[in-house]
DNA sequence: GCAGGAATATTCTCATGAAAATAATTACAT
DNA sequence: ATGTAATTATTTTCATGAGAATATTCCTGC
């Protein structure tokens, strides 16, 4: 007797068989919404480096079959986020140290680029939200989790990259975000009590002063201060049930 | 009748049941064969924009299921080489002109980026077989068709990029190629007898040289010689887009 | 007790059928 | 002849079963 009953169809799920609904409503697909849920829990360490993925599981809980998880974790691991072993399963990646030395370099890279790009966009509208996003951080930073820091502090750059105006680069920066995110997991030693919230305000301090040497100097010492956290040599992967994660992120 | 017999079975495939033959022969993965070899087809213009993908085709002439191919194009997908729509099925994706430009405009930071490392990690061997592609490029230029000129001109770059010793910057520099290359079918107007390998090799020389700023500026004029090829305004965009579009049906 | 191996149970992998949606074609009426 | 409705055909989309590979359990012999 196992927990889930597998093979057996999903007619007891939720929406099950509802064809002649609301009819037409928009765009539904799960596969989206199963890539989104997973990229989510995995950026937010719900979903540990090394754990085991269900097919089973997910498809369950979406009501839906396993062909369509199936896609989703197919580009979730062309993102890199996860790992297929031949017969084996899924799993959720865990980055080689060189793959990370690789990704803490392109990000101060690109994050050097969007600093220009943003230099040249951004209105002094869009940096007044981008400092409100700081404040909120504050906040959490007092009152939150680690979670809702870790989240939040990447959502910091990533806002900020749309303020360059090039969704093409954007999107790079929060691929390479979300991978980076696995590899604190791995990696990291010390949960510094971080002075995150503050570089991001100085950094758009410097923005707003039309001082790009300085946001960007600001920028390198706070991604020097990030990678300051993690020991690349052999971590282990934590572990962590699966289903339970999964409630959380209905 | 058509053409294909759909919905049949493969029974007559080639490779049909050969399970006990070389037998754990590495990793086959179909579903990252078709990938590959539709990403090159498109990046080759055989699929040229707005072509619709018939997945039956594909898996007929593979001799798999729909299930894998739909795999392969999902992913495709994701790369923005394809874009699936509702219920109509999967077409060579049409970026359009906002997303052309920042394309260009994020592969010309990634490049100047990409010199940086070259600059810091490539060797005199690494420079010198650098060297050697743009002799073929040469000869290619006199005796080759426009398939081989247009395919090994991004190779170059590709090629550059793994010189600068990134992985992560050196894929996201040859997908932002490859989507370029869309742009470019899409929206070309002239074909320019191109300078293409002389500018590379100049590229090659300044580098040879450990002269960043003019390699820097030797890449930029490269750039804007490509992106001078093609014209990206609103009105005339529509119409080229749908010219480019009928002559698919013609 | 423990190593080894058979038996069992999971889980992935893929092909295929059925249903839904769209496109194409024909038939009909004005 | 042209526009519209109805029929047919094609194609996508998804769920599910069968088979293969791997993990787990259980049993036996030392």
């Amino acid at each position: 007797m196992k927990k889930t009953t597998r093979r057996q169809g999903t007619k007891t799920a939720p929406k099950a068989n509802a064809p002649v609904d609301t009819a037409e409503n928009a765009h539904d697909d799960v596969t989206e919404r199963i890539r989104i849920t997973l990229a989510t829990a995995i950026g937010e360490g719900a979903l540990k480096p090394g754990v085991k993925i269900l097919e089973d599981a997910i498809a369950d809980h979406f009501g839906v079959s396993r062909t369509v998880v199936r896609g989703a974790l197919g580009v979730l691991e062309s993102d890199h986020l996860l790992e297929r072993k031949k017969n084996r399963g899924t799993f959720v990646a865990e980055p080689s140290i060189e793959e990370a030395k690789a990704l803490f370099e392109a990000r101060r890279k690109l994050e050097h680029v969007i600093l220009e790009l943003v230099m040249d966009h951004a209105t002094a509208d869009q940096l007044d939200a981008l400092e409100k996003l700081t404040d909120e951080e504050e906040h959490i930073h007092h009152h939150g989790d680690e979670k809702s820091k870790t989240v939040l502090s990447g959502k910091f750059h990533v806002v900020l990259a749309e303020l360059g105006g090039n969704a093409v680069l954007t999107e790079m920066l929060s691929k390479i975000v979300a991978r980076l995110s696995l590899v604190m997991f791995l990696y990291e030693e010390e949960r510094k009590d971080d002075c995150g919230a503050d570089h991001h305000r100085q950094i758009v301090g410097a923005l707003k002063a039309k001082d790009l040497a300085k946001a960007q100097q600001l920028m390198d010492h706070h991604l020097a201060d990030i990678e300051g956290r993690v020991r690349l040599t052999e971590g282990q992967g934590d572990r962590h049930t699966f289903l339970a994660v999964l409630e959380n992120f209905s």
